[in-house]
DNA sequence: TGTACATCAGTGAACGCGCGTTCACTGATGTAC
DNA sequence: TGTACATCAGTGAACGCGCGTTCACTGATGTAC
């Protein structure tokens, strides 16, 4: 990786990553349509002709925000499942089951989720708003087996939270019948919370009620599998 | 109520509600941010400077197209429910316990939200969208017990599920201790498949996929209670 | 029934703004010989 | 080691656009007498 010597070169060096940066932090204050070319520009210290050396148009510099928002998301997601991975052998308790265990990294994934939701809500709104093409699942056509590479970047918050999914299901936690489609259904209700919250009717009560129907939401989502 | 006499008078007569409905027609056809004073003016057929004598400003008349957008929501739910509210009574069939009959009734109100967010994903992604604060709950002080008033325009989609969460919590379908804040988690439920559907990764499954996968969340929402 | 006049609800032209994008250009970089 | 040159990544000025909003105005309406 090649880092930018110095600020004062006619070439900046590492523009495309300084506009994605700028971008990105003009989304976190101002959501979606706060992320506009000019102001990037403006805000590396560049003209704005300069980003069309690196973006085809607007619409490109927001969806490099929008994978840089999620690969963010996934990768705090990850981290909340790692500390969840081996559970932690308290003195002379009984081991919690597996599907306890699994139960419980199912709530992490989701307090993960909401967590972000609530500290980057611009990047939230950016990552899943109504903007433009959700962009394709398939970097190349469709992933081997699993995508085991560690902290893979394509690995977004769909495939841990399938993977979780799958433990429940092994460890006999949710009855084989009612799997398939799992995912839509766990997903959509646990951002259900975060867009409330942050843009819906729940948008102004304060943040500990707000994280009282966290709690409570993923009981009943946990309750429901 | 005065009713426009003839088109080409001077005096346009009903320019507030035409102008409203000129902007939920471009809402509904490009969301929050296509709600743009200057088209709904062409639109009607008026200057732009002719809006100014209805409402202040922009975000005015964004508001007014969100509160018409609510109203449209609430009515749908509460027709909705007005078809469950005497089970039918089958031929000899035992008659459902009112717990059944309050689940059903959670259900379809499930339904005519989401049914809603499909049909007009316009509004509402302008209804609930980031766009600008939230419409205060109070429009006096606090209603006095419970707006009775048939189709009253404050009754809002929130209303009608707490309404519905009291009848479940009557017939027993939901355990007391848990009952207090319900009506957030399972609108945030519920409200999160519509987003997730309209926005998010899942906006491309075919409306037969999506049927199921509403179906599915509600079987869970309804298991999770 | 008629007339003066205040008030209301329109007009049309203009303002400044910031945006995305394009263009001809130029300075820096690196490679071939 | 030096030099010609292609290529890359910037500049700066300009384009057209559509927006929200303001302003002085004017036509229509309705009320007092």
């Amino acid at each position: 990786v090649s880092v930018p010597k110095s600020a004062d070169t006619y070439h900046h060096g590492d523009l495309r990553n300084a506009l994605v940066g700028a971008a990105t932090s003009l989304a976190r204050d101002g959501g979606p349509d706060a992320v506009v070319l000019r102001a990037a520009a403006r805000q590396v210290g560049v003209s704005p002709a300069a980003a069309y050396h690196h973006f085809a148009n607007r619409e490109q510099l927001v969806q490099a925000v929008k994978q840089a928002a999620l690969a963010q998301l996934s990768e705090q997601m990850e981290s909340a499942l790692g500390a969840r991975s081996t559970p932690p052998r308290d003195r002379g308790r009984p081991r919690p089951s597996a599907a306890e265990v699994a139960r419980q990294r199912l709530r992490a994934l989701g307090h993960a989720y909401l967590q972000f939701a609530f500290d980057e809500p611009g990047l939230f709104r950016l990552a899943f708003g109504p903007r433009g093409p959700w962009p394709t699942d398939e970097p190349g056509d469709e992933p081997t087996d699993e995508p085991t590479g560690p902290h893979g970047d394509g690995a977004g918050p769909f495939v841990l939270l399938r993977r979780v999914l799958d433990e429940l299901a092994a460890a006999g936690a949710i009855p084989l019948e009612r799997r398939a489609g799992l995912e839509y259904v766990t997903w959509a209700q646990v951002h259900g919370v975060g867009t409330l919250c942050l843009d819906g009717p729940l948008a102004d009560i304060d943040a500990s009620e707000r994280q009282r129907t966290v709690e409570q939401a993923l009981d009943a989502i946990i309750r429901g599998l």
